[in-house]
DNA sequence: CCAGGACATAGCATCGATGCTATATGTATC
DNA sequence: GATACATATAGCATCGATGCTATGTCCTGG
């Protein structure tokens, strides 16, 4: 069930719409970029208190965006990164088709 | 001089925005971004005006965003690269502090 | 010289991400 | 039960990217 979520509905809305393969991909993007940070923050052992603190954001953000309630934006990655002391890579790729 | 430019001007500046460390990077970022989706478009013989049909944008856009002129966001790099037929990659490397 | 295509900018409306504050749970611990 | 910390959400203000339309400039071809 939706449960305690919310933001878990809206990705769920936003990636069923019809014809927005584009928006699919972005919602994707950013489940898993979501992912990935919590999994360095949590290998850090940090709270997300913390984290925000070390990339100027405020919890409430980190929360957000580790559920995946909005597509982040390059800035926030990039303080997400440093603070994680990890390197974004943003870039294109020859087309694998994987899948 | 400035020239015709004018979004050099607020990449130059921004660049130079002290402690914004953060905004140095994305800034750079932007700009290998528009350079690399310029390659591509060239590559095809496309004008900025096909790619952006292509993309369902329109032409000042990619004009904005080839000249670095503004961070991208996240949904507008992945319609470029559908566009483009390549695949957008984003994701947190280990620091190889290169440079 | 004029017409047409390509690219650069401008200016403004709108949408969405982020910042911020407050709060609701949940889980220990004492 | 009260206290304390961690995480999830809410609601609203603000900032910035994108959409759109209209030009301006440069080139090239006739």
């Amino acid at each position: 069930m939706s449960s305690r979520g919310d933001w878990n509905e809206l990705r769920g809305r936003r990636m069923a719409e019809p014809g927005a393969a584009e928006a699919y991909e972005s919602t994707r993007l950013a489940f898993e970029l979501g992912r990935a940070v919590r999994e360095l923050r949590e290998r850090r052992g940090w709270s997300q208190t913390e984290l925000a603190e070390a990339a100027s954001m405020t919890q409430s953000a980190i929360a957000r965006f580790e559920a995946g309630g909005t597509v982040p934006t390059l800035p926030v990655l990039e303080r997400l990164a440093r603070a994680l002391d990890v390197e974004l890579a943003v870039g294109f790729q020859a087309r694998s088709d994987a899948a």
